[in-house]
RNA sequence: UGGACUAUGGUGUAAUGGUAGCACAACAGGUUUUGGUUCUGUUUGUCCAAGUUCGAAUCUUGGUAGUCCAACCA
């Protein structure tokens, strides 16, 4: 039967390799047909994109198999971590939609980690080395040549059981002491090359005060705690690749030492790996995002021009239509650069079905319809979304005096501009259609700029009228009646990064320009323009939205808005304009 | 230049030895009270060279190009 065969996890549909893996595990009945996945973020910053893209394959993965996802927080380096973070990660991750199982932390396991460390001092497989960081470093070799064994590699192991206590007693220097893993200093893998395990950092830790002095590292950590944990598929990025066969070692000698017979994965986790996210004229290094924060570029973390999932919710964007350009990128394992087209058309894609319809004018002129009474005001409903019904209506006025967008009007209009001009016919949306005199159509400044426009309605056209369906030759243009409508701040957002792969970019005009750092080599890319205010009309049902609605401001794009936005000052930021394929068929 | 990984239209991604498909982008047209949406159509591709095979994007070998690896970061 088909609901059985939709029950089955192993006949789900194969989505990406992943999932092909997870699918043929299953078929071999591997892990006793478990499947769990975690997502080890390190409180350290914000989620960015690329984070969305390994939090929807960790939770979407377990979720597809009927398994668990743990949120397990990577914090060995308590230099670096903080609460507030953590805080804030757990808000991300719930407004992407998605779920964990238990939350958990690295640092739950600092017991096990040091009790599974003495054991492998024990067994002679690390030992505690004395030698500065330039020492170790020098000692390492390089890709092509071989690195040569620390002095301390073959001291007694009671010895070495004496310093470990010693590193985390705190009265030991940081960097006085480390404690390695004896492996093979000639291996072509760097990471083989007796990589540390603990390091001295006497700082408390967040989470665990004062217990500890010694902090063990990532490779020493991660793959125990997936071991320990349960976790059958271990979800990382492309840039893991080489610690593999480190994080399949370190396991094994967990299993040994521990002599676990019951373990609750087949032998042990596996570790796959997917390509990250890149995305044209973004900038994900985390390095660098602390840079534009600094250095005032951007205006904080949320900053709608910021690749951050806060600064994303704040642009606009919604958790599915983010999530649906994840789906299309899909995952691999080839380094690709995605286009921000692509992800305009997913967001573009849902925000249509989602975004309720208001009218704005964001480069007002004035138009005064002659024939219509002063002081008079008809009232319209009109749809909240023409994509879904069910969203309802809500009423707008119109009256003799109108805000219209400045460049609706042409006095000298190239053929194919069918929007409003001498003797020329439009619709106003939701209203009459309007026709332009051929003289005195307008007034204008001293400099020649025009102040105000001046049509006459054609009667019986308005919506639902008998000559509603006059054929013209104009296109439909959006107004809001002067004395109906409320003043606003429009945020437009453009571009932060002019150029299309600003890491690499930034890189080269480092290297070329004397190794600058910093701000200076990456403010010749930097976009001048990325915010542009605006003041602009908007109709006065705008006010009665809250902070993160989604609206499309009609023929101009979708807008939400903003945190800062009160009753008495409304702030809308520009999510993405609409398709434009009138100024695109301009500009060629 | 030691090792590991990767290569399919402009971009991303399918095709699990058997008709190279989809999406975005681009272009042309129809519909439209948003120059939006929607619909139709068009252009463009298996990195190169040998080999295995009835048959290769897929397997093998050799090139070429790109990414990653030498933090007491994760």
């Amino acid at each position: 039967m088909a609901e059985n065969q939709e029950n089955n996890p192993t006949e789900k549909k194969v989505l990406n390799f992943i999932h092909q893996v997870i699918t043929d595990d299953l078929k071999e009945g591997k892990n006793h047909g478990r499947v769990q996945t975690r997502f080890p973020p390190e409180p350290n910053g914000y989620l960015h994109i690329g984070h969305a893209k390994a939090i929807a394959l960790d939770f979407g993965t377990a979720d597809m198999f009927g398994g668990t996802c743990n949120l397990r927080f990577d914090d060995t380096n308590p230099n670096k971590e903080d609460i507030e973070f953590a805080n804030a990660i757990e808000d991300d991750i719930k407004w992407l939609g998605f779920k964990w199982d238990k939350v958990l932390y690295a640092s739950d396991y600092f017991q096990q980690l040091w009790d599974l460390a003495v054991a492998l001092i024990k067994e002679g497989k690390a030992y505690v080395d004395e030698q500065t960081a330039e020492q170790i470093a020098e000692q390492k070799g390089t890709p092509t040549q071989p690195g040569k064994e620390s002095p301390y590699r073959n001291r007694p192991v009671e010895e070495s059981l004496r310093l470990f206590e010693e590193m985390n007693s705190g009265n030991i220097e940081p960097g006085r002491m480390v404690l390695r893993a004896k492996i093979d200093m000639a291996s072509d893998n760097m990471h083989f090359r007796d990589p540390i395990m603990y390091r001295v950092l006497n700082i408390p830790h967040w989470r665990t005060g004062n217990k500890w002095n010694a902090y063990p590292m990532y490779d020493y950590t991660h793959g125990q705690c997936d071991y320990w944990e349960g976790v059958t598929h271990s979800l990382c990025t492309l840039e893991f690749v080489p610690h593999r066969p480190l994080y399949d070692l370190f396991v094994d000698w967990a299993k040994e030492v521990a002599g676990d017979d019951k373990p609750l994965c087949d032998n042990r986790p596996r570790q796959y790996e997917f390509n990250k996210l890149n995305l044209t004229h973004i900038l994900l290094s985390k390095r660098n995002l602390l840079i534009l924060v600094k250095e005032g570029v951007v205006k904080g973390w949320d900053d709608p021009r910021m690749p951050t999932i806060c600064g994303y919710r704040r642009r606009g964007y919604s958790p599915e239509g983010i999530l649906a350009f994840i789906n299309k990128i899909g995952y691999t394992t080839f380094d690709a650069l995605n286009q921000m087209s692509l992800f305009e058309s997913a967001v573009r894609d849902d925000l249509n079905k989602r975004a309720l319809r208001v009218s704005a004018v964001v480069d007002p002129v004035k138009l005064v319809i002659t024939n219509f009474p002063e002081g008079e005001v008809e009232t319209y409903e009109v749809v909240n979304n023409p994509e879904n019904e069910a969203e309802g209506t809500h009423t707008i006025e119109f009256s003799r005096e109108l805000w219209i967008e400045r460049d609706d009007f042409m006095e000298d209009a190239p053929k194919k501009f069918f929007r409003l001009g001498p003797g020329k016919e439009v619709r106003l949306k939701s209203s009459y259609i309007i026709r332009c005199p051929e003289e005195n159509f307008c007034k204008k400044d001293e400099n020649g700029r025009i102040v105000e426009i001046y049509a006459e309605l054609v009667p019986d056209t308005k919506t639902g009228q008998a000559n509603s369906n006059m054929k013209i030759k104009g296109k439909t243009i959006h107004w809001v009646s002067c004395n109906h409508c409320l003043e606003a701040e429009v945020r437009n957002y453009d571009k932060l990064w002019l150029v299309e792969n600003p890491r690499d970019a930034v890189a080269n005009f480092s290297k070329e320009n004397g190794d600058v750092r910093g701000i200076e080599a990456m403010r010749p890319f930097l976009n001048p323009d990325s915010l542009e205010v605006k003041k602009a009309y908007v109709e006065k049902w705008c006010a009665t939205r809250k902070a993160l609605d989604y609206l499309q401001f009609q023929r101009i794009g979708y807008y939400t808005v903003d945190y800062d936005s009160t009753p008495e000052h409304l702030v809308f930021n520009r999510t993405v304009t609409l398709k434009d394929s009138w100024a695109k068929a301009q500009n060629k």
